[in-house]
DNA sequence: CTCATGTTTCAAAAATTACTGAAAGTATCC
DNA sequence: GGATACTTTCAGTAATTTTTGAAACATGAG
């Protein structure tokens, strides 16, 4: 088998596994493999493109391909002399990662601290021991999740090396030698 | 309207909205609903108990319960004189958070770099530019999430002080002036 | 051993979420 | 304007995930 041959079965390896590992993240395969196709991909690419490479109806790839472009991770391309949208992805790993953090962060703290907020302040005047308790947990649940908010926002708006900097000193860390973002 | 009333009210909102977050974190939202409950519930519930807060079946509050357990966010309590088995959540913040962390890591990040480095090595020795774009790629990738993983691994052995020490010094943050953990 | 109490499993049903394909909508060109 | 090229929406369908409820399985007491 050539080197070639592996670098195609790769590929595909990588898109349809990409896409299993999206549903783990909390978005739809098919949006993880749009994602998948378009880091990968040298060129930009157009819908139609998109639904010839992996197989899916055009709506679908419409949708998961604008949605991808609402979280910042695609952006829309327009080529001179040619009528369609062509989308190309965000390459820079930290890039990315920065992203997806601000996003989860977006959907997956900030509600919760909300929730915690108006529990803690209806608990406020309880007296039984039953409800001191829930006041207080509501209390330690929403500090950690307003701490944690802060810490994602923060990173989200490091640059790369500092980020990098931060880790080492802090945690003693670093991937070996290389720049990754 | 008194405070109990609104105690009661602000319960039962936990539970459901704590529920409806949980499907945004990956977990089914009955599994959310029983950990939002035993984490508020002073005492320890036994299934029956369980189903009938909820009003959900035996099997679902069974299978929920132990899939806690084995998250290590629930253990089982046994109760002298009593056959069946009670069960308490973990209730310090931290230590929930570094358990969901962990888990995270093993679930989301590790299959990741799996597939990553056989993605990589395979497109190892290709010529062209984009077999030599793609290695690239993965590279940055597989770099990225192990550094990801490697971060993950040590916040989540920390103990909530010396974690608190490092965001105070190096992100200039702290939550208030409460402990959280 | 048998009954009572509790736990576990699992096939079928329900609920949720994602996808399709075609029709409607927009924009550009001639 | 009309024709063409492309984008967007969405009702219906398909796939997936979750839940039920009942049967099978355990365990301890008498």
């Amino acid at each position: 088998m050539s080197a070639t041959d592996d670098f195609i079965a790769a590929k595909d390896d990588f898109i349809s596994q990409w896409g299993a590992l999206g549903t783990s993240w909390g978005i739809s395969r098919t949006m993880a493999q749009v994602h998948a196709l378009l880091m990968i991909s040298p060129e930009s690419i157009s819908t139609d493109q998109c639904m010839e490479e992996l197989q899916i109806s055009r709506g679908n790839a419409h949708t998961n391909l604008k949605e991808l472009v609402g979280w910042g991770l695609v952006r829309i391309v327009v080529k001179k002399g040619e009528r369609k949208e062509f989308f190309e992805a965000e390459k820079d790993v930290w890039k990315i990662f920065t992203i997806v953090l601000r996003e989860r962060k977006r959907r997956e703290i900030d509600p919760a601290v909300e929730l915690l907020k108006g529990c803690a302040e209806r608990s406020k005047h309880v007296k039984s021991a039953e409800g001191k308790a829930f006041h207080e947990q509501m209390n330690e649940l929403q500090d950690f999740a307003v701490f944690a908010s802060a810490v994602g926002e923060t990173i989200s708006r490091l640059k790369y090396g500092p980020a990098i900097k931060y880790a080492d000193k802090f945690l003693g860390m670093l991937p070996k030698d290389k720049t990754i973002g």
